[in-house]
DNA sequence: CGTTGCAATGCAACTCGTTGCATAGGTACT
DNA sequence: AGTACCTATGCAACGAGTTGCATTGCAACG
């Protein structure tokens, strides 16, 4: 399971409480990887046990009691077992390649549902590109963590960007086809 | 739940059994939503009970029998009701980015994972390249469900292809700041 | 004649992930 | 004073997906 580990290597990154990492998870980290607070809370008790981190109570004033999570010894040897170990290749999985299949039963709607996914993705697309732009202005001077965040960006950039060019190729592609039908 | 609708639209394009559904999902329709032959058999069940499909007992010499199923009225009606339904955005999902921004920890151990998945992504881009050429060598007389095939293909090749392209800035990355650092 | 492999279906147990709900104090708006 | 939202944690139930195993019969290999 790649959860644990994604926590794990946020934990890493810095210190924090369920809460916090579920903020971290609905952004940054959580741009490659979603999480609910629940499995989160849940595979941070599992890894407890396991000894892979280290719980400290903290005490707030104005706040509820919260617990900070830091990783152990045996937390970083995980994390260096499985950063060598061979991961599975990600797998595309696509609801709308599937509708698109059958796209004959109603094509309009299937357009539309295409045309809206464009919209979501521009609109992550740009999300990516401000943070490019805000974060990372002199990309060739980075080094070490910056860099490798920069890269995983870079990721989602390219592929919101292949997302979008793809629905553009189909929504074209439908157009015509529909055309064609029509003068015929 | 996506499986379900996978299989109703597969049944549409051609009947078939539990079996043959299964080596659908190895290929073609798979390569955008895999299931195993456990689930398929048991959403099989679960649809021949809502009545989305019927089901013929076949009698067959030399193998054990089948059960063949055949969308039926209300399955139709299924998937028009489902491609009119917005589906969330696809979701990026890739541990290979939780390594990378852990890659501090053992560079070269993630340099040689990146290397890997780049050499898979390959081959599965030349596999759909293949195919693109194969089945499609006239992409600009394609109508219907064979247009709408090659368009779901070639989001797949767009998919791999930009793949293939971040893996390689990756590791061009990733070298350049290990040389960086070592004439430091 | 024994093993391997294919066709075909299925059960049981498990992990992973989602959804709904609950609690409890604090802050801020109306 | 009431409502709504934020911080913080958690339980319980469910749905989705994986893994291991089991059965039956035929065909092909050595």
């Amino acid at each position: 399971m790649a959860l644990e580990h994604a926590i794990l290597v946020s934990l890493s990154e810095r210190p924090g409480s369920g809460y916090e990492l579920t903020r971290r998870f609905d952004k940054s980290i959580g741009f490659f990887w979603r999480a609910t607070h629940q499995q989160i809370y849940r595979v941070l008790k599992r890894m407890d046990d396991a000894g892979w981190v280290h719980v400290e109570h903290v005490a707030q004033d104005g706040k509820p009691d919260k617990k900070v999570y830091t990783v152990s010894a045996e937390g970083a040897a995980e994390i260096s077992r499985w950063l060598a170990e061979p991961a599975q290749p990600t797998e595309l999985r696509d609801e709308l390649a599937i509708k698109l299949r059958a796209a004959h039963g109603d094509p309009d709607a299937v357009a539309a549902e295409v045309a809206r996914h464009r919209a979501q993705h521009a609109e992550r697309l740009a999300l990516y590109e401000a943070m490019e732009r805000r974060d990372f202005p002199d990309r060739d001077a980075l080094t070490g963590p910056a860099l490798h965040q920069f890269l995983v960006l870079r990721g989602g950039i390219g592929a919101e960007r292949g997302f979008v060019a793809w629905c553009d190729e189909v929504l074209t592609a439908l157009r015509r086809d529909a055309e064609r039908g029509e003068t015929r």
